[in-house]
RNA sequence: CGGGAGAUGUCAGAGUGGUCGAAUGUGCCGGUCUUGAAAACCGGUGAGGGUAAUACCUCCGGGGGUUCGAAUCCCCCUCUCCCGGCCA
């Protein structure tokens, strides 16, 4: 193919050539013409095979590291450890949507009427819970050495196809209706696609990057699963990490992703347990992933409030990040998971933190954000 | 949303059908000079893919068309700037 298209630009060439030595030309252009007849099929065949096998990789998921457990849904993941101790209670703790009733803090039913079901409003301390806690992450993940950024909260199909939604997962985004733009599903998406299509310096790396944005998603198939309170909502906040590291040195920024998220759950005292998922229950993208999931003593279980992936070079290739290592271009490895869920924070924070009355504690770092 | 202008290498900015992957300036790298630096002068230097390295292919905002041949001509789209409207 790329032969022959050699052969037809250096015609091409020579007719200038001829031109200008006033040379016969008839000759040479017939010669032209029928190698430039031959070539529409040879194109169109590349054009078809290409478009072909561009479909069917956009489809295919990441594949497993080798480390990742074997398994096929969440009963097989791997428990790594426990931090905190659940606190006994000496009376019956009740569910966080019992807790948000009797304090007024979540109108479920009025969050509906605006929108529609799975919509939900915090009002007074609740929603300023909401800020602190937003606040507390972000300056936590700064300390760390996450740069801040404030993206927006619509992206293009080329950007959703760069982190892996698309064109797989369509229906779970909400799009706007007439334009190329989509709710993130999460910050994952703007953070990570920064960099698309370019190309970073080898010095740049590890790029670090935090952003709090409310998060958009239909959850289809999820229908009847957790319809009471506030676990599964169309929208809600987190806080975000993303990274972009070098491929030699992306575990190590995952070991320090997963380890600045449990230290914000233990800062807030709130006892959660590390699991490695297993290869059948990882997402699309990633190559491994681990969830910290928060234990909720109302519900009496561990619910995940966290999950941080690596997705190797999965991402970087579809959203074409790379980096200058010497002369070459290499793919970066791609790293997000969230720093929080905010709103499973809340519940967390209620259900934990109740007293027998139905009151609730604020944890004490979270007090001079409030 | 209406009217006008524009999109070219790090940046600025020429280029209106072949000798253009692209003048010139600037930036950057190397050298001469200097105790050192600056200035001046000389040389080098676009990007992506591909390769062991070459070849080779692609790229002048994006897509399509005309042509043997397109940065240059035609159509569509996007974005940017200026003017007006609207607005946090």
């Amino acid at each position: 193919m790329e032969t022959a298209k050699a052969e037809q630009n250096a015609m091409s060439k020579l007719f200038g050539q001829y031109m200008r030595e006033g040379k016969d030309i008839t000759e040479l252009k017939a010669k032209v013409d029928a190698n430039k007849e031959a070539m529409i099929p040879l194109q169109e065949k590349a054009r078809e095979a290409e478009e072909a096998l561009y479909r069917v990789a956009l489809a295919m998921p990441n594949f497993p590291d080798d480390t990742v457990p074997e398994g096929a849904d969440e009963e097989d993941n791997v428990e790594l450890r426990k931090v905190l101790e659940p606190r006994s209670f000496d009376f019956e703790p009740k569910e966080h949507w019992a807790l948000a009733e009797g304090n007024g803090w979540i109108d479920f039913e009025r969050g509906v009427k605006l929108a529609k079901s799975r919509f939900s409003v915090l009002r007074g301390e609740a929603a300023r819970l909401e800020r602190a806690l937003i606040n507390f992450f972000l300056d936590t993940n700064a300390s760390k050495g996450f740069e801040e950024l404030c993206v927006p909260f619509m992206n293009n199909a080329t950007m959703l196809q760069g982190t892996g939604q698309l064109p797989k997962f369509e229906d779970d985004l909400f799009k706007i209706e007439g334009e190329d733009l989509y709710l993130i599903p999460t910050a994952e998406v703007p953070l990570t696609n920064m960099y698309n299509d370019e190309i970073l310096a080898e010095k740049e790396l590890p790029v670090l990057m935090t952003g709090y944005t409310p998060c958009f998603r239909k959850e289809a198939g999820s229908a009847g699963r957790d319809t009471r309170g506030m676990i599964r909502q169309h929208q809600f906040d987190k806080v975000e990490m993303v990274a972009i590291a070098h491929p030699d040195r992306s575990d190590e920024v995952f070991e320090m992703m997963v380890q600045n998220a449990s230290d914000i759950l233990t800062a807030l005292g709130l006892p959660h347990r590390v699991v490695e998922l297993c290869g059948g229950d990882l997402g699309f993208s990633a190559a491994q992933t681990i969830d910290l999931e928060v234990w909720l003593p109302g519900q009496n279980q561990y619910r995940e409030i966290s999950s941080i992936s690596n997705t190797r070079d999965f991402q970087a290739r579809r959203a074409k990040i790379r980096f200058k290592d010497g002369k070459k271009n290499k793919l970066v490895h791609t790293l997000n998971g969230s720093s929080l869920a905010v709103g499973r924070t809340i519940v967390a924070i209620m259900e934990n933190y109740q007293n027998e009355d139905g009151s609730i504690e604020i944890p004490e770092v979270l007090k001079k954000y409030m």
